[in-house]
DNA sequence: AACAGGAATGAAAATCATTTTCATTTGTGG
DNA sequence: CCACAAATGAAAATGATTTTCATTCCTGTT
């Protein structure tokens, strides 16, 4: 069992929002930190048994990482031009607690994002 | 663009829940159908674009797929055992419009889902 | 200071699901 | 029967993640 390497977890940080190891790594690399991709993955999974990051999976299968606790927000995202506006959701907060009682899960996050057409498309 | 072998379906329907495109083809084979990988890779996708199945994602990245039963509902998912919920989402439907409408989007749907641990795990 | 033993590191190879390529087969309308 | 499009699948390519393993870095101990 490795412990992580702090500077990973500073990355992630700095990152904002969601990240994959590969872009914390290339990440890194563009700020001259010099540091192996393997040694990213293990900071990572460390952190996650930590329960100091969380960890989702984009729909490509990529597993991204956040930071746990950090206030998280949701996207509004335009089909057409992409653009993309970070909204508040807390009913999705209460919802997904309330969901999870209701069926006696724990240690429950959840994912939810909107799509449509922006008013310029 | 390939239409959808049906023999995949059928199975997909046999194997009851979830399966991965490895199970599917590997009940396949050891039912003695003769398919290739790639076939049902292209067939599922085919399904999914449909809205015939749902896909969701295990834990380690492996893609499941599943019928899409009913209408439109959301999912709770344990991220152990991969035991799978369907809920009722009134609340992100009503969220998701004002949202929208709010940044004056148009056209929208959305994608939300809760994971956590079940009652067993 | 030198030493020992364990932890951390990273380059390279291995894994594994998924996608792509491409040559072959199959099916269908003319 | 022919031509042409769609379907198929074997093999190679891709890309993320994991494993291997030799090396480096610590840290406590004589």
């Amino acid at each position: 069992m490795s412990r992580s390497n702090p500077r990973v977890l500073s990355t992630l940080e700095r990152a904002g929002g969601f990240a994959s190891a590969q872009e914390v790594y290339r990440l890194m690399q563009r700020e001259g930190e010099s540091i192996g991709l393997t040694t990213v993955y293990r900071s990572l999974q460390s952190l996650v048994n930590d329960k100091i990051v969380d960890v989702l999976r984009r729909d490509d299968g990529e597993a991204i990482y956040r930071l746990c606790g950090e206030a998280h927000h949701h996207h509004l995202v335009c089909k057409s031009c992409g653009d993309t506006v970070e909204i508040e959701g807390g009913a999705i907060e209460k919802w997904a607690k309330v969901m999870a009682e209701e069926h006696g899960f724990r240690e429950v996050g959840h994912t939810a994002e909107i799509f449509g057409l922006c008013s310029k498309c």
